[in-house]
DNA sequence: TTATATATATCGGACATCCAATATGATGTG
DNA sequence: CACATCATATTGGATGTCCGATATATATAA
């Protein structure tokens, strides 16, 4: 049924962005994932489940993308240099396809 | 696996957004199923095969999105006023998602 | 200690997305 | 007509994404 989603006005779930999404927010500032959650929050106007946020985090962090500091019960994400370049390289692909789409 | 794709350096692959990406070409200039592949290629790196193009399009098109001219074995796909609308509020949603990604 | 709240984590599965293969129909060319 | 070509269409399935439910760990309060 693609990406067309509640009553016939609205696509554009940004599915499969989440990882992209999430590099880019560390880009900006470390945080931990309920902060994480949070701006996604904001952004999508639906705060991603725990089963969404930290399986995310979890590939991010398998694939060597992502620091991390321990403290207490909170776990603080930041970019690796892996993470820095995978995000640079995913943002121009991104800026190519949806190139005119942000006026 | 996320979208996180290939030798570790990208994500972002734009899965879901195909919908979506077709509605802003269209309102761009209508066009055939092919153009619509060819224009996607452009953007995207890849051409989209037959069977997702055409199914896409017809879930547009179910949903009242696109009207549509045929003339001899091309069919020729522009924005319903519906599909309008719709491109509308997703690019809306898109731009507030992502916001500051592209510079 | 017991209770409560918060952060993190995992697992199962529903659902969506997209492609490969294949089929249909229209047009043109010999 | 026979054949090739191009646009469109369908369908089966592999894969990916994400959520709900649940569990664990740490911190704080009574």
């Amino acid at each position: 049924m693609m990406c067309m989603r509640e009553h016939g006005g609205e696509c554009c779930d940004m599915r499969g962005l989440l990882g992209f999404l999430i590099l880019f927010i560390l880009s900006k500032k470390p945080m931990h994932g309920q902060e994480i959650a949070n701006e996604l929050a904001k952004r999508r106007g639906e705060k991603p489940s725990p089963g969404t946020i930290y399986p995310a985090l979890k590939s991010l962090k398998d694939l060597g993308f992502l620091s991390e500091e321990k403290e207490g019960k909170t776990i603080t994400y930041g970019l690796s240099p892996k993470g820095e370049r995978a995000l640079e390289i995913a943002k121009k692909r991104f800026t190519r396809t949806f190139l005119g789409i942000i006026t």
